[in-house]
DNA sequence: CGGGCGTTTGAGGAGACTCAAACGTCGTGG
DNA sequence: CCACGACGTTTGAGTCTCCTCAAACGCCCG
């Protein structure tokens, strides 16, 4: 609330006459995101246009539920503040945590394909995201090659995170794999202004452990390892990298930690 | 070549006239996997300017590669026939294999995000594929929303799979990967009309164990248990799932093989 | 101050890996 | 047609990483 966010733009336009003022701040346009999610690259008025279908901005109170496996599929959701955990259910009960998802990035493209969602989408902290209908966003896409074209690369960015995981899952050791999810997370932090060095940490060992596939146990002795080795600071959920380039070499396979 | 695959409609609409029968062969209408794969729902009309755009029906003899990681992107690639996989290498050398493809399946989606491809595709057998300009294709987005719909299934559905592959990296023991393993390539095969419970292994020991996040030996042994408890009968590549329900238990993880 | 919960630390064990050797299959060439 | 070699696979023995189980710690909140 307090931060400098311009609500509206130097410029008067007669197009916002009509809009109240949370209206206004609730914009594409005045987002700081919008350089990364689903407007990114599009010009004013395609932005308008944008705006204009999306449902409603919407407050998602930490540990609620913004979807579980098997809701229809009516919306794609872009967080506009906060954290999210996406997770699977297997048959035999527990969960596995395919992703962490941060401000500027979009829910449920895994429903696409079915017209139901595959996965639970829980907030990690008290969160706001923007409702997209699907339907309507598929009719903006046959006038509007821009966001069309945007729209299949965050898809596609997706599919190639996923890919990651798979080689993290597949073939790195506990030390390798957690060191990849820190580098991951700094430079998703830098890439929307923030530290890549110092942050905080929005999941319990315990998610951490159940996206690397570790256990808690292993997630806590790796990060007192990298604390005695003097890579890290740590209390509680503040995390200072200390050394970053050894944590990305660590993460590349090219040293080992001892 | 001997398949009793219709050449021709028998309906001689003139729109064929110009047509080789090389060419009408290779169209998407005559192809079996038409009902699979990208023209899947479209009518005659949309599938005749779908089978325009297409580049050329292209041969890939077993162990060449399609495409390379930081090859530029042009074009998608449908598989007509035959089995891919498709690999990442980390920096320090070693490759996981994110996926095999069979079929009616699209191959680098992963690229669109970034113009380049992000992982190596190679066929594990004598294979055909057809090229997909991608920017022609996004040419007939905007008039043609069932593709686009279905083009946007298509991508759903391969981070929908990643997912699935993440949990089994992520929380499954070894017997239970391999059961889900074959579980999933018994389901594909049973979806192109092929039996589900007796097919042939198309990759290597190898490459099962590099994609399930096991070594070579683990596979073996574990053919050779699922073979001693009466599961399977395997003979070099060739397999058969002699109790497929149980397997489906091992996978879904309800059941363990002692 | 006390309870609860998430985290840390330790000890022991299991599952999968590594290393090594034998085996079988297939293709080649004599 | 058989012998040979190469390569992929199987099997065994020993090891290591990470898991399991357990207990103590410490932070947060009432």
């Amino acid at each position: 609330m307090s931060n400098s966010i311009p609500i509206v733009s130097p410029d008067p336009s007669s197009a916002y006459a009509s809009l109240s003022v949370e209206e206004l701040r609730n914009r594409c346009s005045a987002c700081s995101m919008h350089e990364l999610c689903l407007p990114m690259g599009l010009d004013e008025a395609d932005m308008n246009r944008l705006d204009q279908i999306i449902g409603r901005r919407r407050k998602v109170v930490r540990d609620s539920t913004l979807y579980r496996v098997g809701d229809p599929f009516t919306n794609l959701y872009a967080i506009r503040l906060g954290h999210f955990k996406t997770y699977q259910i297997n048959p035999d009960g527990d969960q596995q945590i395919t992703g962490f998802q941060m401000a500027g990035e979009l829910l449920g493209m895994d429903a696409i394909s079915t017209d139901r969602h595959h996965c639970n989408a829980v907030a990690l902290e008290d969160s706001e995201v923007c409702e997209i209908p699907f339907a309507r966003l598929e009719n903006l896409f046959s006038d509007m090659p821009t966001l069309l074209r945007h729209f299949h690369r965050m898809m596609s960015q997706e599919i190639t995170r996923e890919q990651s995981v798979m080689l993290l899952l597949g073939n790195m050791r506990a030390e390798q794999r957690f060191a990849a999810f820190l580098v991951n997370l700094s430079s998703r932090y830098a890439a929307r202004g923030y530290s890549s060095t110092s942050f905080q940490l929005r999941m319990s060992r315990e998610e951490i452990g159940n996206y690397l596939g570790l256990t808690i146990e292993s997630i806590s002795r790796l990060l007192s390892k990298f604390k005695k080795r003097g890579l890290l600071k740590v209390s509680n959920r503040e995390l200072e990298i200390v050394d970053l380039p050894i944590v990305k070499a660590l993460a590349a396979g090219t040293e080992t930690c001892s």
